[in-house]
DNA sequence: AATGAATGAGTCTTCATTCAT
DNA sequence: AATGAATGAAGACTCATTCAT
């Protein structure tokens, strides 16, 4: 509720979220009780309900600020490209090595689109992700570099392919998350019959 | 377990994974609890254990008959179609087909996947339709129909695609599915910037 | 309810007996379902209740029927012997050897003592071997062969000893029966101190 | 579970504590539900669960201490006493006057022996009283105060002769517990044929 | 700001018993 | 005599949240 902090309140505060993105990324969601997370702390209950009111309130923050940060790489990356499809790639490689980066975060991401609590949140914040791909795709189609299909569809294929590539090769030993990053761009581009 | 089951047995099982399988669809795993199930068929508690030893249990048993049903559908479909660029683009349809069909069973998949107790039924049933899909991708780099590119990579990919432009336009009233399912042919087939 | 049974059925009937007398010792008393007991045997859960009317009753019969025994052995093992301390010391190393030889009813009796339901059925039983033993005690004491001693007390005095060496010997593998048989009557004799 | 409690925290814990060990002692165990003692008491489930791991953590509680606290009677009783046919009468006498005075946990020891998640931690506290006994009937043979026969056998014997009396004659109106405590002495002294 | 204590509805599961066939 | 199916009260335990201090 927009209370006011000191400066030691908010880095109890960011403690608080940070250790609370660990036990649900590790031990997820449900299993993980308010008692856990305080008890791990070492702090009283009355901590937790004094900076967030709720569990569910505490998780929705975890998953905007994430968003967000993902979307700023994103945008970074493409800073000063011109090229509407090396924009493109460069959203891909960046969401591919971001993911990688973040495995904590990319599990709650998975689950936070199968809760209903938490669905409006994740849908909000893809679509963000997807309206930035789309127009780059727009652009790329009105200056005839691809051709002419659904942008929307495809920022949504792109996405899917994204996340199903990371979330199966990014734990494997054998392959280092540049190489998966080259992956993806190419089968977004070309698809399987593609050149 | 293994019990022996009358005619009349077996159908209260199959009306309790039915009706057990739309509250999970409707309401999510976790929030629906044995007593809600029971009480909405109107019958006793002890039922429910009668034909499965656990709420998970019940629900493990719901995806592998959902994914069985999936693959079955694959093959089906496939059946006698030399060409394995035409298999694999069948496979697609019919896996997106299937899930416009099983909007239910198609939640429940997501979920799953995010919960540890599940996740490797999960895995299991996935990494079958990969193999699949990797199955005739390998036979047209063979006979140089499409280049030469890591066919479970490409696999995943497809997957990637088929889940995601389902889950986004599947429940949208302007598409019908048949569209959806040429869209996500064409998408995998060709990527962003193909054909 | 005295229900007249077909041979088959008393067969059953010590058939269901004869398990549940196994597994009530194995398992305890409150861990052994019905359904155990009918599962292990592999019939219906019907049978039970045709011929018990309940868990309880069935158990108070195997209570029942197993002081019987124990009390025939004692009676046939002084049959004939006049000698009052005599008859008391073939009682005692008649308690302790069937002890050892039905470890099961051993257990069953130990539990039945600590709950309601069953302390009734365990007293009266019980306390017709205290009453045995105190005749012969009030014969010897009479004949003056042993101090005039309250002869109730010291019946309930054999019995302690008795059980108490039974459960703690009987089960180590460094003592024979027989050997336990003479330490209780020793110690039954002559306390700590005597001779 | 090594929770840090603050006095009135303490103070709950004891109140749980004794009130749990007379439902017990009255109801039994088992038909003591958790339900039951906080209802008892006017305080909610979670209560319960706040100082108590479980149901039978908090058994094993009450267990343990009653124990301990016996045996620092004993030891009292016979604190400065040299003669050790002195100290194991004294330990006999002390043994049935405690178990006089704690009518609820006698029944908690009874109980307790029957059931396999309490067996340990009785036999732990009862073969220290055992070991205590022997050692005195040790110092007495070695004196040549009574004669040389196995200690730890008639320590035995002589546990069982105190709780078969106690538990019959304890709550009998027409004895006062002095007597069974002499009672009691004198027959594990001299057995029934002794002087 | 923070703590330990307390709440109580809700969870899954068990099981003695009864019933229709 | 016997079976599988059904009942439903009861059980132990969890946990997000609130409260007094």
């Amino acid at each position: 509720m927009a209370r006011q902090l000191t400066a030691r309140g908010r880095e109890r505060r960011a403690q608080l979220l940070a250790y609370a993105t660990e036990r649900f990324a590790v031990d997820g969601y449900h299993p993980t009780s308010v008692a856990d997370i305080v008890d791990g702390m070492g702090v009283g209950k009355g901590v937790f309900y004094w900076y967030f009111e709720s569990k569910e309130e505490l998780f929705i923050e975890i998953l905007r600020s994430a968003q967000l940060d993902l979307r700023r790489a994103q945008l970074r990356a493409i800073d000063g490209v011109e090229d509407p499809v090396r924009r493109i790639e460069l959203g891909i490689r960046t969401g591919v090595l971001w993911m990688a980066a973040h495995p904590d975060l990319r599990r709650l991401f998975e689950f936070a689109r199968t809760e209903t609590a938490f669905a409006r949140a994740m849908r909000a914040g893809q679509s963000v992700l997807v309206a930035d791909a789309a127009t780059h795709l727009r652009d790329a189609i009105e200056c005839g570099a691809i051709p002419d299909r659904d942008p929307e569809a495809l920022a949504h294929a792109i996405l899917g392919v994204t996340n199903q590539l990371t979330m199966v090769y990014i734990d494997a030993a054998d392959r280092d998350h540049e190489e998966i990053a080259d992956l993806a761009v190419a089968i977004c581009r070309n698809g399987f019959a593609g050149e």
